[in-house]
RNA sequence: UGGGGCGUAGCCAAGCGGUAAGGCAACGGGUUUUGAUCCCGUGAUGCGCAGGUUCGAAUCCUGCCGCCCCAGCCA
């Protein structure tokens, strides 16, 4: 199989596993509930589920835990089936509902009723709660509790029928009032819901709760090793009664591990919405957003999403994981994938005034500067030109190495030139540099070894293709937004910055779905939704590593 | 003040009684026509705290402290 040492508790349990005999092959699932998008806290999730299975030749489940009719929605299942495909997995013909189910465990309950382990109870929700006691005092039963078994299956099987209306009785199942342990108070098995299930119309009007209904379907399908988060740990202890109740052909066992909770965003689907609802951001999908769309959208590669959990780890402690994590996953992935071009995201004229006007040269570049076999494309390069306006600063300060008055800097691919002018308008805007560029430093020419301590990019104006460009940050101010009493206070207010740029002719063809690096800015993709021949519209998946602005950061401890 | 978990560097994380891996970040230095990439180098006499067992403890025992989760007919 594989000699690598397992990475985590988790592999280990199930190398042992496997080396014991217990089991031949490996069955897990991946669980969502349709009922929202799924995001990076997912993505550890269906990376182990389904990383487990991939390194052991096992087999995993795609499985939507349909048992709440009414919160779940079809666009949700197929966003999700879209999700994990392209982190790059696959369920193959392991595409399953609770709901497929529904039949089964509903036998399953009745036996449980004939084992005298489950009961039809009576009591409103609010009598319910009450009868449950709190952390510290214990429960107390229901009067319907020692109802007879005949009386009990007569009950469920008019619940199933439609005699009742909701909320009239539920199936509980019957264990310890009294146990320290909430979830083994009576838990409530079915409900009632006169509702029309997505996927099975009105053929039920009671649905299974999800410690049932999970617990039932793992051990339907198989499933050896029942992966979830922390959270559910105590829900284990009703797990295992269902199976031992139950006796079902395979016991499944489960297993939990922390969730993955990154620095700056939130993962609540309920605050989620609520940035939606709110006109915070656009959607789902929207680049900012921490869902697997909205991070696909954004540009980040799948392979730095597996990249990023892998690096993170699968343990049983509460993290909070910095955002450096994912950016240097995302920039290694794409400093080796993506093809560099040229673009200009906040434009100041240069004009070469020794120049001749009219001309344009073509000038070589290379695709990638650590890989020649991607080739090289031709740049336009003329008299008058776009730089960065950060490129340029009138009173530099010595360790500057770009364009000042008087000061040289290479343009990349091109010649080396010296700002000879700077020309500004009435409030004193700078609006052009006049520069000369020197003939003999012709990028590659070797007609001159010149060296100049700065490189700036660049593009050719007459040739320039304008874009708009969003350049994404944070979205929230605060490590930890959820820890926040009202998050939306803790909005970053600079998470979209959109400017229009001016791009290097290549770009007007740059295929969706694929990353380029614009030099020294940082990489950036075609938007799925906005892009058009037309109108182009870029976002910036993550900024290149900045030393510079380190630089300048502690030079000026202030903002 | 019931129950269940978790505490190793700023953030993650190995470690499974034999003397603290690795990654990210940070900080120094080198290369560089991207202040990118790449390459070198630097961090715990210390593993939440206090005792104990042992020749030897992050690993075993006891006690304490801190943080997270649980009182849906949600998942």
């Amino acid at each position: 199989m594989n000699d690598m040492p397992p990475r985590d508790f988790i592999r280990q349990i199930i190398h042992d596993d496997l080396q014991s005999g217990k089991h031949a092959t490996i069955v897990t699932r991946f669980p969502p509930e349709p009922n929202g998008y799924l995001h990076v806290g997912h993505v550890m999730s269906i990376c182990l589920n389904f990383g487990v299975t991939e390194e052991t030749s096992g087999k995993t489940f795609l499985r939507f835990d349909d048992t709440n009719p009414g919160k779940e929605r079809e666009e949700f299942v197929r966003a999700i089936e879209r999700d994990v495909h392209w982190l790059g997995f696959d369920w193959e013909d392991r595409l399953t509902h609770a709901s497929d189910y529904f039949e089964q465990l509903y036998a399953s309950a009745e036996r449980l009723i004939e084992l005298g382990v489950a009961y039809v109870d009576s009591l409103t929700a609010d009598e319910i709660r009450e009868h449950r006691g709190t952390l510290t005092e214990p429960g107390r039963n229901s009067p319907y509790r020692d109802r007879s078994v005949a009386e009990n299956l007569d009950l469920f099987r008019r619940m199933r029928k439609g005699d009742f209306a909701d909320g009239e009785h539920v199936l509980r199942a019957k264990i310890d009032m009294a146990s320290p342990n909430m979830n083994l108070r009576d838990p409530a098995l079915y409900r009632i819901r006169h509702i029309n299930h997505q996927r099975t119309g009105s053929d039920w009007c009671i649905y299974p709760m999800y410690d049932f209904a999970h617990t039932m379907s793992d051990a339907f399908e198989g499933i050896t090793h029942s992966l979830c988060t922390l959270e559910f740990e105590d829900h284990r202890p009703l797990y295992d009664w269902f199976l031992d109740q139950l006796e079902p052909a395979h016991r499944p066992r489960q297993i939990e591990f922390s969730r993955l909770n990154l620095a700056y965003t939130i993962t609540s689907k309920r605050k989620l919405n609520a940035l939606i609802e709110a006109d915070v951001v656009t959607g789902w999908d929207d680049p900012r957003m921490p869902t697997i769309a909205g991070m696909r959208r954004r540009g980040y590669p799948a392979a730095a999403m597996r990249d990023f959990v892998k690096r993170c780890g699968v343990t049983k402690k509460d993290k909070l994981i910095e955002m450096g994590v994912l950016e240097n996953s995302i920039r290694e992935e794409l400093g080796e994938q993506a093809q560099r071009r040229m673009a200009v995201l906040r434009p100041l004229k240069v004009v070469l005034t020794n120049y001749p006007e009219n001309q344009v040269e073509m000038m070589s570049a290379l695709n990638h500067p650590n890989r020649p076999e991607l080739g090289t494309r031709e740049l336009p390069f003329s008299r008058e030109l776009w730089i960065e306006q950060d490129d340029f600063m009138e009173e530099a300060p010595r360790k500057f190495f770009r364009l000042k008055p008087g000061g040289e800097v290479r343009l990349r691919f091109g010649y080396i030139i010296r700002c000879d002018e700077v020309v500004k308008d009435g409030d004193g805007q700078i609006i052009e540099l006049r520069c000369s560029y020197d003939p003999d430093t012709r990028s590659g020419s070797g007609t001159s070894d010149r060296k100049v301590k700065g490189t700036i990019h660049w593009v050719s104006a007459a040739q320039a293709v304008p874009a708009e460009v969003r350049l994404y940050d944070r979205l929230f101010t605060v490590p930890d937004p959820s820890a926040v009493e009202d998050f939306m206070t803790a909005l970053n207010p600079d998470s979209l910055q959109v400017v229009e740029a001016k791009l290097e002719p290549a770009l007007a063809e740059q295929p969706a779905g694929e990353a380029v690096q614009f030099e020294r800015l940082g990489y950036f993709s075609v938007d799925s939704e906005d892009h058009s021949i037309e109108a182009l519209v870029f976002n910036r998946i993550v900024t290149l590593r900045d030393s510079w602005a380190k630089i300048e950061r502690q030079a000026m401890p202030a903002s």
